[in-house]
DNA sequence: ATGATATGGAACATTCTGTTCGGTATTACT
DNA sequence: AGTAATACCGAACAGAATGTTCCATATCAT
């Protein structure tokens, strides 16, 4: 990719970044973007469809950056058996490290698209650490309600960390988490 | 209230109640309701200050005829020992009747707000029945915490139930909900 | 019957969106 | 170093949506 593109493309990600920290996404206009991250309007409009694939390619590369991350960790110690819940702990750990401003996102109420991409990809996760449940899951439960459960217990716990300051370490989280599923 | 202010809010919350079902609450336009309303736009805007407004009054309506019907066959059935589920079987059958299409708006994926309205008045139900999830509570577990728990398990469990098409009855799926929590 | 008021319709300024164009500067490639 | 490609800015633009204002008309409460 040329270097001018990565130029502008990582402009317009670090003003959205600090944009959206403070305002609701819904309320963010290309204007303020192209304004912070100082370039031209029709630039913007060369590189990001509207203000939705902005987001979207956002989280792609932000997921991506945490989730492979998470999952890279499983790899090397899938053989470790002290501790099943080492994806989830590190996910939280990793979270609390708020790449990107990702909390303020996380932690806003109005951003259901981020929501929903997130969730997708932890839907994923989830899917893949399903054994690590399966001694928990009475048998008259479906398996795609029990992975949704699963799932949005997680976010769950992972709102209610935000929205109560983080004040417990990522261990005591995990073990919420752990203890309520 | 005037006759003529009865009938015009009435107008407004069937048309929006109409377009909300077949189009996303962001993507719809003032515009549109009012057409389909068929009230001036100078109308709209002596009742609702802005698009968000009337949805928060929508939900008020709404929500409170649902919690309340929900809380009033609490109350009778106060003393009854056999079904300490019932209030949440009672709100799952209301929700499958459909009023107002919540359903739609629910299972929509981009209605940040109605979601955060919704979860406010259910917390507050879930709160009231606590006692009932106390035996599966462990002394470890934050009360706040544990609340939230319940909350967003039940929001978890309604959503699979939309997003998969309503097969079960709603005596299965309070089971569901009671089993994983 | 009368005064109060909710309505409809239209016009309006404002804001935001997404597109287009031409001139300039940077880039990749030979 | 020279050249063609292309990403950039800036400005202008049409279109859509918002929220306000005005006034004549119809409906209401009493």
């Amino acid at each position: 990719m040329d270097r001018r593109q990565r130029k502008s493309r990582e402009a317009i990600f670090n003003a959205f970044t600090e944009l959206v920290a403070k305002k609701d996404f819904n309320h963010l206009t290309v204007g303020e973007i192209i304004e912070l991250a100082d370039v031209g309007r029709a630039t913007f409009y060369a590189h990001f469809e509207t203000k939705e694939y902005l987001l979207k390619e956002f989280c792609s590369e932000l997921f991506c950056h945490i989730f492979d991350s998470v999952s890279g960790r499983t790899h090397r110690h899938i053989f470790d058996c002290d501790a099943p819940e080492s994806v989830f702990l590190h996910l939280f750990s990793h979270l609390q490290k708020n790449d990107r401003n990702i909390l303020s996102l996380l932690s806003g109420q109005n951003n259901g698209l981020f929501m929903e991409y997130f969730r997708n990809d932890l839907a994923q996760l989830v899917e893949s650490q399903l054994p690590v449940f399966a001694s928990r899951k009475k048998e008259s439960i479906p398996d795609p309600f029990w992975s949704a459960y699963i799932t949005d217990t997680f976010l769950s716990t992972l709102k209610w960390w935000l929205q109560t300051g983080m004040q417990e370490t990522p261990e005591q989280i995990t073990e919420y988490f752990m203890q309520v599923v």
